[in-house]
RNA sequence: GCGGGAGUCGCCCAGCCUGGUCAAAGGCGUAGGGCUUAGGACCCUAUCUCUUAGGAGUUCGUGGGUUCAAAUCCCACCUCCCGCACCA
C-alpha cells in the first residue's frame, strides 16, 4: 500500500494548529524551555540544516509526552555580513550568483532583482525557511518569532552589550585583519575570491644598522639572532629608502606597501640597488658586532623585507648560500674576510651535532640554492629545534630555555629594547577580494572587544559547564579545551545588518555577539507580537527588572509607559520558562556560538538562570560526500519533502547516524524507511482496540519483551541517542515480534489480536515524536483517541515483565536452535526427533553452581570439592565432566539471564517443551516430538543420549 | 604542533559508554532457490575455516597488559579525518 504522506501531513499539521497544540504560556505543570540555533536567512535551508531542527523537535516531542510544558520557539538572524556580500554581488550582476539563486534555490526572476537590498534577501529566505520548519511538522511556538532587526529585539541587545560593558567585559584595541585596499573593508572567506580565508603570520623585523639607516630582516625564529654571522641580499632586488615613523629603513618594494597597512607611516625617500650594498657592513642589534651583507639568489622580495638573516648553523638555506658564495669569484680582500666566517651554533638538539644546517644539507644532498630539497631540510632542522631544542650558554640570558618558549620571550625582549618590530604577512598569498584587489594585513585601531580571555569570566564558564549535561559526552572536552584558549573577540564591526553599539555608532554589533543570549527574548518578543509592548518603550529598567529582577514594578512601568499588569506577567513567564533547559546546535558552532552563549550567560545572568544543556550533532553528508554548491548534490528540504514526504525525511536523517557522526544521507535509506512505515501503517489499518484476553507462555514473553523496549527506548531518546532508540522502536523490536508470530501461528492461534494492538499503540506512541504525521494516522487507525502526539508516553513497568517467560522462550529458542545445528552438520532427513532433560539432581546441582558463581567463584576445583562436601550434591563427583560444562554454560550467559534463573527455580523443563517445542518443531523440521526427562522409566533412548543432558541444554537424539 | 574523532568478517556500517546473550546486527555485493516468457522488483536460504551430533579453530588497526572471560577496560605505537578565531 502506497501512503499519501502530503495528504496524511497536511491534516494533522492542520489539527495541530487549529488546536494551537504548540502554543505554550506559563502555567503549574513543569516546563522544559528547548532552544536550537536560529537560521541565517542567506538560502533556502537543505537536508543538513533539517538535522539539527529535527533533533530539537524530537527532543522537544519527546518531553511534550512526558508530562512537561515544553516551549521551543524560533527566530530568524538577519545580523550579518553574508547577506551584504550577497547584496553587493547581486548589484554587481555576479553570473554565477544569480544561476545559483535561480536555479538552485529556485528564486524567481522578478525577486532576484530586489535583492539589491540585503533586507529583501533576509526575508525572502526567511519565508522560505519557516514554510519549511513547518511543513517538517515542527512543533514551534510561532508567536514568538521575531529577528535579529526587528526594533525591539535591537533594545535587547543594546542592554546586553551595556550590561557587559558595564561589568567591563567589553576593551578596546587594535587587531590585524585580512583587508581589501580597493574597498577599504575586512575581507574574510566569503568575500575573497575562490573562497580562501586569508591567512596571515607574524614575522619579527629585527633592526641591523646600516649607516644612517635601518635594515631590517623578518624571521620566524628571533633566537637566532644570536647565531647571525651577515645577512643576505638579493643584488638584483631595487630597494626602497623609507621614512617609518621617525626611522630611516632600506627595505624592498613589496616590504614598504604591506607596510602603509599595518599602522605605520610611510614616506618614500629614495632607492638604493641591492648590488651597491653588497660587501658592506651592518651593525647586529645588542650583539654590537659588524657583519657583512652578502648576495644570494634565493632571497625574494615579496617575502618580508626582501633582506634576509643568515644563521648557516640553523638554517640550511643559509649555509648553503655560505657554501656557494665561498666558492664564487671575488675580490681577494673580500674573500678574506667572508672566508673568516663561521656558523655560530646556538642550540643544542638531541640527534643534531654542532652544525645541524651543514648536517641536514649534506644528508639531504642537496645541490646549491636554488635546490628545491632545501626546503625540506628547513622544514626537518626547524621542526626538531622547535619542538627538541634547548639554547645554548651563547645565548646570555637565554640559554637552557627550550626553543619553542624562547620564542615569544625573546620577541618581547628584543621590541622591548627597540631593536625589533613587527611584520604581518598573508601565507596564502595572493588572496584577491571579490572586486579583484590584492588584499593585504591590516592593523585595524579602536576595535572593540569582548574580553573573553578575562580569567574571572572563564572561571565562571567553566564552572557552568561543569554543572551542565553536555550531550553527548565526549565533546565536552572540547568546550574545556575552547574555553582554555580563547582570547580577545571583536564583538563589533562596520558593515552588515544589526544593531549600533550604543556608545559608538560607528560600529554594529557582530552577528556572533548578538545571538548569545536571545532564548531570553523568545518572552519579550510574545508581547511584542501581540502588540501589548513596543520597542520604544523598553528602557534599561524594563530589562534590568525582568531579567535581573532589579528595581520595582511602580518604577519600571511610571519609565517605561507599560501597564504594572503586564511587565508582571512578562516577569513571571521568563522566570518559570528560564533557564534554558537544552540548547541544540551543530557541531560547527562548539568553538564559537556555543561557548559563547555560556559566556555570555554566565556574565549577565545570576547562576540559578544559567544554561542547563547542550545538545551538538554533525553534519549530513550526501551520498557520502560533503554538500557543496560546486557538486551540485544540495538538496533544499522543501523539495525533498513534497518529493517523499516529511516523516520519511525525519527518519532517515535520525536512523542514518547517532549524534555526533555524520549522518550519510541517501535516497535508498528513504525508500527503505518508507517500506518499513507503510507495512506498518498496513498493520495498524487491520488491528481493533481490544482488551487482550488470557495470557499464554509468547503472551506474556511479547509483553515483557515490549516493556524492555520501552526502557531501552526511553533511556536512549533520554540520552538523546535517536537513532538508538528509532532501530530498536522500528527494526531491533521486529525480530522479537517475528518469533512471536512464528510461535502463534504454529499454535494456530486466533485470539492475539489484543496483544498486538497493545503492542502497536506503545510503538505508535514512540514513533510519534520522530514521524509525528504518520504516528497520529497509525493512532487513529488503531482506534485510539485523541492525539497521539498530546498522549503519554508509555511507561516501563517492572511488573509486566515475566522473568520466567523470558527464560523459558530463551530456552526454547536454543533447543531449536540445536535441533537445526545437528540437521545441519549431519544432513539428516530426520524420521523422529527425542528430546532429553535433565533429571532433579541436575538441576540441584546447577542452581548450587549458579549460586557460587555468581558471588563471584569460578575456580572448578573449589566448586567441585564445595560440592562434594555438602551431603545433598556429594554424588557430582560421578560427572566431573558435567560440573565443567555447567560452569561455561553459566559463564558464557550475560549476568541478567543468570539472575533470572536464579530467580525462578521451579522450572519444569520436561512439561514446557512437551506443551510448546511440539507444534513448533512440527513446523520447522516436519516431524513429532517426544520428550522425556532422563530419569523417566519408560524412556527411549537407544543410543544413551539422555546422559548428556544438562539444564537448560537438553539431549537430543534425531533419527 | 595543540585539541578532538575514527580504524570491525569483500564493501558500507552497528556493537565499545554498562566485559559474558559475539563468528559479531543491518544494508550492499555474491551464490542457490521461488516468482517471471526474460529482465527488473519482491520473497526465501547461504555467505571466516574445518566438522556426518548441537563442536572446534582463527578473527574486530598493531603490540603488550588487566580478568575466570576482552571488539568492549588500561598502556604504547601506526594510519586516516576534522577544528585552531573575528566568520555564519
Amino acid at each position: 500500500m502506497k501512503i499519501n504522506w502530503k495528504e496524511i501531513e497536511t491534516k494533522w499539521r492542520q489539527k495541530w494548529n487549529e488546536n494551537k497544540d504548540f502554543e505554550t504560556n506559563r502555567n503549574d505543570r513543569p516546563k522544559k524551555f528547548i532552544t536550537v540555533a536560529y537560521p541565517y536567512p542567506n538560502s533556502p535551508q537543505h537536508i543538513g540544516h533539517g538535522r539539527t531542527y529535527t533533533l530539537a523537535d524530537v527532543h522537544a516531542r519527546f518531553y511534550r509526552m512526558r508530562g512537561f510544558n515544553v516551549l521551543f520557539p524560533m527566530g530568524f538572524h538577519y545580523t550579518g555580513t553574508p547577506i551584504l556580500g550577497m547584496a553587493k554581488r547581486v548589484e554587481a550582476n555576479d553570473k554565477e550568483l544569480i544561476s545559483n539563486l535561480k536555479n538552485l534555490y529556485g528564486v524567481p526572476e522578478d525577486i532576484i532583482k530586489e535583492f539589491v537590498e540585503p533586507v529583501k534577501i533576509a526575508n525572502y529566505f526567511h519565508q522560505e525557511i519557516k514554510a519549511g520548519m513547518i511543513e517538517m511538522g515542527y512543533s514551534i511556538d510561532w508567536r514568538r518569532e521575531f529577528t535579529t532587526i526587528d526594533p525591539a529585539y535591537s533594545k535587547f541587545i543594546e542592554w546586553q552589550i551595556n550590561t557587559l560593558r558595564e561589568k567591563n567585559l567589553i576593551i578596546q584595541g587594535s587587531h590585524p585583519v585580512g583587508w581589501c585596499p580597493k574597498d577599504q573593508n575586512p575581507v574574510s572567506q566569503h568575500d575573497t575570491l575562490g573562497d580562501v580565508e586569508p591567512d596571515f603570520t607574524e614575522y619579527i623585523l629585527i633592526k641591523f644598522k646600516f649607516e644612517d639607516h635601518i635594515i631590517p630582516t623578518a624571521t620566524l625564529r628571533p633566537e637566532t639572532i644570536f647565531g647571525v654571522v651577515n645577512l643576505w641580499i638579493n643584488p638584483e632586488i631595487i630597494y626602497k629608502k623609507i621614512t617609518v615613523d621617525d626611522q630611516r629603513w632600506i627595505v624592498s618594494k613589496e616590504c614598504a606597501y604591506k607596510l602603509e597597512f599595518l599602522d605605520k607611516k610611510i614616506t618614500y625617500d629614495g632607492e638604493i640597488k641591492g648590488s651597491e650594498l653588497i660587501g658592506k657592513t651592518v651593525t647586529v642589534p645588542h650583539r654590537n658586532e659588524s657583519i657583512l651583507m652578502l648576495p644570494a639568489s634565493f632571497v625574494e622580495s615579496e617575502t618580508g623585507t626582501g633582506v634576509v638573516m643568515s644563521v648557516p648553523a640553523h638554517a640550511p638555506f643559509d649555509y648553503q648560500a655560505l657554501i656557494d658564495f665561498k666558492k664564487s669569484k671575488m675580490e681577494p680582500e673580500l674573500f678574506t674576510k667572508v672566508n673568516a666566517i663561521t656558523p655560530i651554533s646556538i642550540i643544542e638538539t638531541e640527534g643534531y651535532g654542532e652544525n645541524p644546517a651543514k648536517e641536514a644539507v649534506e644528508r639531504f644532498g642537496v645541490i646549491d640554492q636554488n635546490d628545491p630539497k632545501l626546503e625540506e631540510a628547513t622544514k626537518e632542522v626547524y621542526g626538531k629545534e622547535f619542538y627538541g631544542g634547548k639554547l645554548k650558554l651563547n645565548t646570555e640570558q637565554f640559554s637552557g630555555i627550550k626553543v619553542s618558549y624562547a620564542k615569544d620571550t625573546i620577541k618581547d625582549w628584543l621590541i622591548k629594547n627597540k631593536h625589533a618590530d613587527i611584520l604581518l604577512e598573508l601565507t596564502n598569498t595572493p588572496v584577491r577580494c571579490r572586486c579583484g584587489a590584492k588584499c593585504v594585513v591590516k592593523i585595524l585601531n579602536n576595535q572593540w572587544f569582548l574580553n573573553y580571555g578575562d580569567s574571572d569570566w572563564k572561571e565562571l564558564a567553566t564552572k557552568c559547564f561543569d554543572s551542565m549535561n553536555i550531550l553527548p559526552q565526549e565533546i565536552r572536552s572540547e568546550f574545556n579545551y575552547v574555553i582554555g584558549w580563547l582570547r580577545e573577540r571583536a564583538c563589533a564591526r562596520q558593515h552588515g545588518l544589526g544593531t549600533k553599539l550604543p556608545w559608538d555608532k560607528d560600529w554594529i554589533v557582530e552577528s556572533l555577539s548578538d545571538s548569545v543570549i536571545y532564548m531570553a527574548y523568545y518572552i519579550i518578543s510574545k508581547f511584542v507580537n501581540n502588540k501589548s509592548i513596543v520597542s520604544d518603550n523598553l528602557s534599561k529598567e524594563f530589562f534590568d527588572y525582568i531579567f535581573l529582577d532589579k528595581g520595582d514594578s511602580e518604577k519600571v512601568s511610571t519609565i517605561t509607559k507599560i501597564s504594572i499588569d503586564i511587565i508582571n506577567e512578562i516577569k513571571k513567564e521568563f522566570q518559570y520558562f528560564y533557564p534554558v533547559d537544552s540548547r541544540h546546535s551543530g557541531r560547527d558552532l562548539v568553538p564559537n556560538h556555543l561557548t559563547f552563549f555560556v559566556l555570555n550567560h554566565v556574565a549577565i545572568f545570576p547562576q540559578s538562570n544559567w544554561p542547563r544543556e547542550i545538545v551538538v550533532n554533525g553534519s549530513v553528508l550526501m551520498n557520502g560526500s560533503k554538500m557543496s554548491k560546486s557538486m551540485g548534490n544540495i538538496i533544499p528540504l522543501r523539495k525533498a519533502i513534497s518529493d517523499h514526504g516529511a516523516d520519511p525525511i525525519r527518519l532517515a536523517i535520525i536512523i542514518s547516524a547517532e549524534l555526533l557522526q555524520d549522518a550519510d544521507f541517501n535516497m535508498e535509506s528513504v525508500s527503505g524507511i518508507q517500506n518499513k512505515i507503510e507495512m506498518l501503517f498496513v498493520e495498524c489499518s487491520r488491528l481493533k482496540a481490544k482488551i487482550p484476553e488470557t495470557f499464554e507462555a509468547e503472551d506474556k514473553w511479547i509483553k515483557s519483551k515490549t516493556q524492555n523496549m520501552i526502557l531501552q527506548v526511553t533511556l536512549a531518546v533520554e540520552k538523546m541517542r535517536l537513532r538508538e532508540a528509532l532501530h530498536d522502536i522500528l527494526f531491533s523490536f521486529e525480530s522479537d515480534l517475528s518469533w512471536y508470530m512464528k510461535r502463534a501461528n504454529a499454535k494456530n492461534r486466533t485470539n492475539i489480536s489484543g496483544i498486538l494492538y497493545y503492542i502497536h499503540s506503545t510503538r505508535i506512541a514512540m514513533l510519534s515524536p520522530f514521524a509525528p504525521h504518520i504516528a497520529e494516522e497509525m493512532w487513529e487507525k488503531l482506534g485510539n483517541l485523541g492525539m497521539v502526539s498530546l498522549s503519554k508516553w508509555p511507561e516501563f513497568s517492572q511488573s509486566e515483565v515475566d522473568a520466567t517467560a523470558i527464560q523459558s522462550e530463551e530456552y526454547l529458542k536454543s533447543t531449536i536452535e540445536d535441533i537445526s545445528k545437528i540437521l545441519k552438520v549431519t544432513k539428516i532427513i530426520p524420521q523422529k526427533i527425542i528430546v532429553y532433560t535433565a533429571d532433579l539432581f541436575k538441576s540441584k546441582v546447577y542452581h548450587s553452581i549458579l549460586e557460587k558463581v555468581m558471588t563471584g567463584q569460578t575456580n572448578m576445583g573449589i566448586i567441585m570439592k564445595e560440592l562434594i562436601s555438602n551431603p545433598d550434591t556429594q554424588e557430582v563427583k560421578k560427572i566431573p565432566d558435567f560440573v565443567q560444562k555447567t560452569i561455561k554454560d553459566i559463564l558464557s550467559e550475560p549476568t541478567e539471564i543468570r539472575r533470572m534463573k536464579l530467580e525462578s527455580k521451579k522450572f519444569d523443563e520436561k512439561s514446557f517443551l512437551m506443551n510448546e517445542l511440539a507444534e513448533i518443531a512440527k513446523k520447522d523440521f516436519g516431524v513429532g516430538i517426544q520428550v522425556f526427562s532422563e530419569s523417566d522409566s519408560d524412556i527411549y533412548d537407544p543410543k544413551e543420549k539422555a546422559r548428556h543432558a544438562r539444564p537448560f541444554k537438553p539431549a537430543i537424539l534425531i533419527e
